[in-house]
This record gives structure tokens, C-alpha cells and sequence, in this order.
DNA sequence: TTTTAACTCTACTAATTTGATGGACAATAT
DNA sequence: ATATTGTCCATCAAATTAGTAGAGTTAAAA
């Protein structure tokens, strides 16, 4: 499950990619335009520009923007940053792979093998779709699978 | 992220599916093959049953067979008794569709799509391997996209 | 028919995660 | 100076997760 905080993360940033090149946009008005805490926000927004992906500007008049175009930011950078790997379960996860504690034989474990496909398959989407590609509201053409 | 709960459901039908067919396999022996909390699998294995795809014999002797053939069982239907809908997020679920409160609208929203993507990406190669699959070790010969 | 070994069911609990909130502090434009 | 906006830290309530405990029920076997 998307926790909300990604949600409301990938929310923020394509208001974010709206935004005309350089104009800065603020926490209280993302906020009230997406129906989003505002405090809440302001904590992910955080996380955000700590990890590169937004800039900010303190004071009057100051608030957010994006740090890169909107056609090198993906939806897979703002959901691993909120929520973490992509995979269902760590050992199938190559950003964050950790053993099973459980596992008899990892080699041949089918759950494992079948949650790998699930991760590839999420991560091809995820690392496929731009913040400028979901704006035009691009739909993937050749559908998965 | 898959539960444990749900980890150890495979695990156990995996389990069922490998058995002659007829034979039963106590909860005691799966949990102590496969690493497993006993009294927490013996709840696993009560949903399980109850949601049709065990049956189950009490007393002496007794045990747990799968309720239909490995070919007809999914990881898919065994994830979603567990762990409930496959979608990353409710809006983009199927099975457990429910609108997101804060969305301003869901027609255009790029994270409701992008999202339906995941799911159906998820769906396809859960609903798709079957316990036999999986114990043949059957991977995918197309991959994902 | 008693015993034993298995599943069934309900309740409980400890730890963690999630989804926030509040307030002091720092920076910046006016 | 002052108003405004981002930064940072601390706290918190509710939900979820992962597991435990124990009494009850069933059925085979002694």
C-alpha cells in the first residue's frame, strides 16, 4: 500500500511541475488546492528537498519549486523517498534488499522469484512515468503484459 | 508491502501443493519446515479454510489439503484474503474500490492512473501463478513491458 | 470408553507504523 | 521592525501487525 504521505508527496510535486519554470509555489497554498495538512505537508515537502528533488526559499514570499525538470523527476524517486523499496518483501528488493529470516532456500523460493516480478514490474511503471509525462496525462502504450 | 501473514499463507499452500493428493499436512509440520510462529499459522490456516481454498480434519491425525487442484489456486486469491486488494491505493482497486477523500477529481488524476497501472501489473502475474506454477518453478516467459 | 492429538475460536497484548499536530526558531522581503 | 514563510523537534492518538494464550471441539486410537 501507497502510504498517504506518498500520495500526498506525488500530489505536491506535479502541483510542483505545473508551475511555471522558477516560480515558487507555497506549502499553504498546495495544501488548501489538494486538500492536504498543512503541517503534514510541510514535514514531506522537507523530506523532499533534503533529498534533492525540490528547492526552497525561506521568508516572505518564499516556497517551494522543483530542483529538476519535470522530465527527470519520477513517480518511483517520490515513492521510494516517502515509502521506501518498491518490492513486496525486502528479499525481492534490489534497493533494499534484506533475507528473508524465515527462508529455507532462497534460490528456489517461489514467493520470493514471484515477488521480484511484481517489483520489476512495479518499478517499470514507476521509473517510466515523469512528473511531465503523468502532467500530459500520458498513458502507457504497450500495456504490461 | 506484503505481510508476514500473507508470506506465510504462500508458504503454506506451497506447502499443501507439493502433498499427494488426499494426504494431509498437520499445522505443526508446516510450521516447523518453514520456519513459522505455530499458533500464529494456525490462524492463517483457519482463513484459509474459511474462505474455501483448505479443507481441513480434526482430531487425531488430522490435517490440511488444499480444497481444489494447485492449478486452480493463485497467489493472486491468496494474497487478497490476507492482505486484502492488490492496488497500491484504494481509488485504483477492483476488488475494494473506495474513493480517495481528498481527490479533487479522480477522472484526471495521474496518481489514481498511474497507480491502476501497478495494479493491474501486480494482478496479472499474481493471478497468473498457480501453485503448480510455482512449485515447477515456472518463471514468465514475457517479461513485464 | 478414556486418552491423546489434532483443529477451532475468542481474546488479548506488545511493538511498530501511520497520520498527523504544535510550537519555537531562522530567514527574508517590505 | 514586522510579517511571512520555511525548518526543526517533540509529541501523540489510532490503527495495524505479529504473535501468544487458553479453553473448547472433534476424532482416531489405545
Amino acid at each position: 500500500m501507497l502510504s498517504q504521505k506518498a500520495k500526498y508527496a506525488l500530489k505536491a510535486m506535479l502541483a510542483l511541475a505545473a508551475e511555471k519554470d522558477g516560480d515558487l509555489l507555497q506549502a499553504g497554498d498546495i495544501a488548501t488546492k489538494h486538500n492536504v495538512p498543512r503541517k503534514f505537508l510541510e514535514l514531506i515537502l522537507l523530506d523532499l528537498r533534503k533529498q534533492g528533488l525540490i528547492n526552497s526559499q525561506r521568508g516572505k514570499n518564499g516556497g517551494y519549486a522543483l530542483a529538476k525538470p519535470a522530465e527527470a523527476i519520477t513517480f518511483g524517486q517520490i515513492v521510494r523517498i516517502m515509502d521506501g523499496p518498491l518490492a513486496p518483501i525486502p528479499c525481492a528488493s534490489l534497493t533494499g534488499y534484506r533475507r528473508c529470516e524465515d527462508c529455507r532456500d532462497e534460490k528456489t523460493c517461489a514467493v520470493r522469484r514471484t515477488m521480484r516480478e511484481v517489483r520489476d514490474a512495479a518499478a517499470t511503471i514507476l521509473d517510466g512515468m515523469t512528473l511531465a509525462q503523468a502532467r500530459q496525462g500520458a498513458g502507457r502504450k504497450t500495456p504490461v503484459l
